[in-house]
DNA sequence: CGACGGTTTGAGTCCGGTCAATTGTCGTGG
DNA sequence: CCACGACAATTGACCGGACTCAAACCGTCG
């Protein structure tokens, strides 16, 4: 019961936060299940009776959209994207998951979106009908399931404000804002990031295309609010400009 | 037991379907709240006894964004907006929503977005906290709430695809052709719509300007697709052509 | 070293935005 | 019933930001 409690108590926090708050946290400790914070041994080990570990290279395919959703997974190691294709070829990716995300909250029968490997990825598998049985028999990993649907529902719509209204430049800004900021709730260093995305992979998240990524970036480059360094890297001097700007304070 | 069968039953489907199917369907028997098909009389009463019932004119605005997150609400009649602004202005409608529909899914601690009606407006408001306790005690709801924002996020995913590699006319064809299926899921004549909004709401949801939204419509009748007619009706004669468009099959 | 994929840079085009004027629609009140 | 006003919708002319096409420039790895 004060297990429960406990779970309880981390609802509407991000996932990063809750890994590092609670010590028993199944994706740091065991590397299993990100989803409850704290879940009595004998729940855990239904968890751990179902699930299947999986590695897969960078390039590799995880789930096909189209595909009938048989498993849940969860990122344990490694960046994917996901992404959705219109007919012809155009492409549109909704997000990068990385260690501790989730994926399955977002499909019904079919998977609706594809996820791809950006780096060699370590994940846990779960089928789909054995982790519903489970979800039943340990409530607050119900609770904890809607509490992140519902944070992704509202970084959906902030990522709707992007695409739909936001210039190239602020759109490029917001990008990197949003990895400082995730690196900051994992607490490393705030001031750089590493993009293990190309810039195809950002110019399909943000909308643009592979150029104007690219242009973009100079761009905050030669106005000193940036360096790019090897390996993707990239070292933000300015987080205050680029945070307004990303922001869209105005044209 | 029973009951809960049957209300888990109709997990993945839209809200609309469930409305229909079921006959003691909450929404469209006391119209208060669409969540639960079958509910024991006893967890009803719970729900009759905090509810507040609501009214609202076409222009008035429901929540606020930034404003703590006290309610949830649902609609029983009419439509409003969903919108969120960036500091100069610029404004992202992240849906319309619809009689059935639930507001309080993608909130934590304060609203994330404006609601605003747009015509007049029937809806019930729980107090958050109350309305938790009664999902705590009648769990096929909470499995009903965390389907639901399953299903949002998938087309919260559908809408980043239009906004973000979707040219003008397709999204205008995808916004009609959305109204056609939802008029579908609810059984009305399938081949009309009525556009309870503006231009200037369509161009802010689809990321256009009203001139282009304009534009966009006028083309679609002289090609013949659809006609115009009073009172924001459309008519769909080549609902095929109109699909194929919103499908993105080339440019 | 050379090949290959990713990135950057350049020149030109076009889709959708901007600005401005006109037309249409609807509700109100004389 | 019609005239009026307010606001929405349409249409036109023009502009510009992002796209397209193309070439050059990397960095990495066999």
């Amino acid at each position: 019961m004060a297990m429960a409690y406990a779970a309880l108590n981390t609802i509407n926090e991000p996932a990063e936060r809750r890994c590092n708050a609670a010590a028993g946290c199944v994706n740091c400790g065991a590397r299993e299940l990100s989803v409850c914070a704290a879940m009595p041994a004998s729940d855990m080990s239904r968890v751990t009776s179902i699930v299947s570990h999986r590695r897969a290279d960078a390039g590799e395919t995880l789930l096909n959209e189209g595909d009938k959703a048989t498993h849940f997974l969860n990122i344990v190691d490694g960046t994917v994207k996901v992404y959705k294709l219109l007919p012809d070829g155009r492409r549109q990716i909704t997000g990068f998951l990385y260690p501790g995300d989730l994926l399955g909250l977002a499909f019904n029968d079919t998977y609706t979106s594809t996820v791809e490997a950006l780096t060699p990825v370590k994940y846990c598998l779960f089928p789909r009908r054995q982790f519903e049985r489970v979800v039943d028999e340990f409530r607050p990993m119900e609770k904890q399931l809607l509490a992140r649907a519902s944070n992704e529902l509202v970084a959906a719509q902030e990522q709707m404000v992007m695409l739909g209204r936001k210039t190239a430049q602020e759109k490029i800004a917001s990008f990197l804002m949003a990895l400082i900021d995730r690196n900051r709730r994992v607490n490393k260093r705030s001031d750089s990031v590493v993009l293990t995305m190309t810039r195809a992979d950002i110019a399909d998240y943000l909308g643009l295309t592979t150029e104007t990524v690219s242009r973009g970036f100079t761009r905050l480059k030669t106005e000193g609010w940036i360096e790019l360094c090897a390996g993707g890297k990239v070292r933000v001097c300015d987080v205050e400009a680029l945070s307004e700007l990303a922001a869209g304070a105005d044209r």
